[in-house]
Formats: C-alpha cells, structure tokens, sequence
DNA sequence: GTCCAGGGTGAAA
DNA sequence: TTTCACCCTGGA
C-alpha cells in the first residue's frame, strides 16, 4: 500500500480524500449520462478505464475494472470530478444565501464534473427538448454500437470519436431514435474531426469566445454551450438558465419582472461570477428535490445530512 | 387507448 | 420579440 497526499492505494482500488461527494446527484443528476447503479456506487468510463466509484468515509472509493489500471487513475478521476474547482469559497461565500445557503448545508456534496469535451458536447445537443431517460438511452445506444471497448460489459465503451460518428451520418442517428437532433449531430461531428473546431482548445479561450465559437455550431444555443462549458471546459463562470432555474431565479433573487432565459443567464453570470457553475448545479438540485416532493404530494424539506438509508 | 411534457434551437412571422 | 415545427419516449 502506498499513501500521497491525494490518494491512499490498496491492491485493487485507490481511495480520493476529496469530503463527501454525493455521487447520485453528481455523477447521475443530469451532467453526464454514462453511469449506471453497480455494487453501492456507480460505474462508468473515465478516459480509457472502466470504474467503479462508490461512497467512503471522508472521500470516494475508485475501483478500476482491469486492475492493473490503477497508474495515474487518481490524478484522472480528481481532474474528472473538478477537485480544483473552488468549491470552498463557494461555500463559505454563499452559506448566507437565502436559496444555495440552506443548499450547502442540505446537501453539500456536489460537483461540477470536468468531462470529455466531445461527449459532453454531442450530449447536450441531444438533450434539446427530451428528458434525461431519453437522453441516457440515445447516448448510451450510440456509445454501444460505436464506441470502443475498454471492458467486459457492452456499456464498457469509451464515447466514439467525432470521425465514427460523422462517418456513421445523420440516418444512423435517426434510427437509434434521436430524431431531429441527429441533423445537428452529424456537422458537428464533422467540424471538429476536420479540425475546424477544436474543443479542448477552448479551454485555454475566455468564456466570451469559447461560447461564441461552440453558438456557431448548428443546434447549439446559448443553453447547450453553457452546458458544455460547465461540464468539460473549465468555465466556472458559465451560468445553465432553463425554465425551472429561471423559477428559481425570480423566487429567491431580485430579478427583474420582465427577464428572460438569456437575461437572466448574464444577470446570474455577474452575481455568482467564478461561482456560477457550482452555484447553477446546487439551486437546479434544489430545484429538482422541491419538484419531485410536490409530485409525490408532499414538500420539499432541507435536510442537515445527506440521504440516512433506512 | 390518448395526451403530454421533456435541463432547446432555428427559422419564419 | 414571439411563435412554431422538429422526433420520439416514458409516464399519467
């Protein structure tokens, strides 16, 4: 067993002492759409590795399918789950914030996920008006039938390149179900495997240029870009505004009467700053919890611990 | 069985 | 600035 000040390693998993992570919400509340339920945690691919990834005592417990994958697998999995973000000055910001602070203290352990740019990307362009069942089931078809394997399972993939998935075109697409989408998919595919785009440079872009070169894409909007700027391009100052945020915001903040989606993404922008991705996840939980309460017909309560399992 | 909403976008009015 | 078509799947 070797420890470092990132990671303690046994024989077969390696142990992240990042605090507490909710890996439900995090890993399956609507940023990435590859993890499935597996042995008390969630298993996905990260890079090239398929992992297994569950709730420990201060931190997560990593375990690699193939276990001679645990080289370099805690640097990957701390980039994937944003452990650079700065989450506690968010806390220590917000905790007298009428809507996130009772958030913080609710239910503290989510993340902004630092994803594959490619994946996020075609992701979220297939998630325009559908649902996030729908969404796991289109991607996920898509990722089995081109993807490369990386283990035993058919999930075990690793999300095909923009090449196979131009080359595979727009009917193909529509006949694994993602309708009207599968237009938008395929030039975006191919602008980036012609290198006319390159996603991963706009990590080095400000946030201004980088939306406005992922706009220019064909079915993507203000919506999608932010997504995809929160979720894979290190844009903490990227701000998601749909319907139900949009609620929110006027619940809890002075938003004008008369602001829209895209208004009160740049009003959010310039309230939460470099906050506004971690800000954005934690009042769409919020959110979602409230909703899913008032469907099954009771209200939603702040909890001071995470989920107790009874 | 029918009806409807679902983390939108682009084009036309 | 507002309205509407676009595909289709799961739940009510």
């Amino acid at each position: 067993m070797t420890t470092s000040e990132n990671s303690t390693i046994t024989a077969n998993s390696v142990f992240l002492p990042v605090g507490y992570v909710d890996i439900e919400a995090t890993l399956d509340g609507g940023q990435a759409f590859r993890w499935w339920p597996a042995n008390d945690g969630y298993r996905g691919v990260v890079g090239r590795r398929v992992v297994t990834v569950s709730e420990a005592d201060g931190g997560l417990l990593v375990t690699p399918v193939d276990a001679k994958a645990l080289d370099g697998l805690s640097h990957s999995m701390l980039q994937y789950l944003g452990h650079d973000q700065d989450l506690e000055g968010f806390r220590t910001r917000f905790a007298d914030d009428p809507c996130l602070g009772p958030a913080l203290r609710g239910y503290s352990g989510l993340r902004v996920l630092r994803q594959d740019p490619w994946e996020c990307l075609f992701s979220f362009i297939t998630s325009s008006t559908s649902n996030i069942p729908r969404i796991k089931l289109n991607v996920g078809s898509v990722a089995e039938k081109l993807g490369y394997s990386v283990g035993p399972e058919a999930r075990d993939v690793m999300f095909p390149e923009p090449e196979v998935i131009a080359e595979a075109g727009e009917q193909f697409l529509r006949d694994l179900g993602f309708g009207f989408r599968a237009k938008y998919l395929v030039p975006a595919a191919e602008a980036i495997a012609s290198g006319r785009l390159n996603l991963c440079d706009l990590r080095e872009t400000s946030y201004k240029d980088a939306r406005a070169e992922l706009i220019a894409l064909h079915g993507v909007g203000e919506k999608v870009a932010d997504c995809v700027l929160a979720f894979s391009l290190d844009k903490p100052e990227s701000f998601i505004v749909d319907r139900h945020i949009l609620r929110a915001l006027h619940k809890w903040y002075d938003l004008p009467e008369k602001a829209n989606l895209s208004y009160a993404a740049d009003w959010a922008r310039d309230f939460f700053g470099d906050h506004a991705a971690l800000a954005n996840q934690y009042m769409f939980h919020r959110e979602r919890l409230a909703r899913r309460a008032s469907e099954w017909g009771g209200t939603h309560v702040e909890r001071a611990l995470p989920e107790d399992e009874g």
